[in-house]
DNA sequence: GTCTATACGATGATAGAC
DNA sequence: GTCTATCATCGTATAGAC
């Protein structure tokens, strides 16, 4: 590997391992010998396994929920502008999309993705929180939004839809690197932008369903 | 642990662990300490800690998926007698109720479930697959009754969505163990029989929406 | 401050005695 | 079928070199 700090040689290696073969299948001795550093160096430079996932994860998620946020306010604001409600289709659209802009962006944003996607359902409870708790705040403003463009619906069930559409999500997330239903009798997957494209679509009609 | 057999003492206490600490953080002692069974007993009776999964999850999900098979197949039958296409809603329902009605007949199919929807997005591929293979007649006989319920909608499409609503289930149904989302400033959320009734209609608005 | 070498307890797996 | 003994590998901790 290039020569560039051994912290982010690291965070690269974990990366990319974690995401392809998984968190707990991913050994530490495996990421430091791709990123040429000593075993030890991880623990000086992150202080645990655990530590490394959180670093790992936080490096791609803080910037990329800042662009949604931006996109959620700048929805919000056009519609305070002019004194309507926002709608659903615009917020969604603010936090879904920068997702797959961010992906194609780097080798490594896709890597991080389909981990991201894994986290949210991941049976330990560090791993989930690690994700939730970088998520609560962009899920808030967007719940918020929501609740303004969608008054007929009661918060409680738009809250529960909301969280089905981050199902959705972070299921589509994970299938980037999934090899899963190329059956010969189904139809073969789409690409990923009409992927997106579709999702949004899936979940606004879902979103808007009457109560 | 009673006295019935060693395998079935193993599986049990597998299922619990599984699904409450996850796969990889469950080790072969703790499986066999609460099912006071001998370490080596489990390497005689399933071959691995893989092959334990895979077995666990058999042991359910087979009969649980010969309910979802004989329901879509009434909903085919009684379409096909009134020379009508089946609805969308009641294919989805004839897939989606047996879940809940699984999970509240015994203790350990509730565990079972939220282990069943972490497999779907686990990273490990042996994992997955056993799972996969699993559904997959189900979901072949579900699509191909969707694909005439909703003739307007390419089979492509179809799918796709049918794979939003695999990975939103998946979500729900992890949910049942996760203390997630308990934030003072959002709503508090659904039992779980109202969650199931708007999943299902939260899953047929996305399904049915134009294309 | 960074990094290395090395050691420790716990894990999944297996071979062979009973 | 069951158990004991043993093995390689895991995450982690620390002492000390640069």
């Amino acid at each position: 590997m290039p020569p560039y700090d051994t912290k982010t040689r690291i965070l690269d290696g974990a990366e990319k391992l974690f995401a392809r073969e998984g968190f707990h299948n991913t050994s530490l001795r495996a990421i430091t010998s791709l990123a040429e550093a000593n075993l030890a160096s991880v623990n000086y430079h992150f202080g645990s396994k655990d530590a490394l996932l959180q670093a790992v994860i936080e490096r791609r998620l803080l910037p990329l929920n800042q662009i949604r946020e931006t996109k959620i306010r700048e929805v919000l604001a056009r519609a305070s502008e002019e004194n309507t409600p926002p709608t659903a289709d615009s917020l969604l659209c603010a936090f879904i999309e920068p997702t797959l802009e961010f992906s194609n962006s780097s080798p490594g944003a896709k890597d991080f993705i389909s981990l991201v996607g894994r986290s949210l359902s991941d049976p330990d409870e560090t791993v989930r929180n690690c994700f939730l708790t970088l998520v609560l705040p962009t899920f808030q403003l967007l719940f918020k939004g929501l609740c303004d463009a969608l008054p007929q619906l009661s918060p409680t069930i738009l809250l529960t839809r909301l969280q089905f559409i981050m199902g959705t999500m972070s299921h589509v997330m994970c299938m980037g690197t999934l090899s899963a239903l190329n059956n010969p009798a189904l139809p073969p997957p789409l690409d990923q932008n009409t992927l997106i494209q579709q999702l949004l679509k899936y979940a606004l009609a879902g979103l808007e369903a009457p109560e």
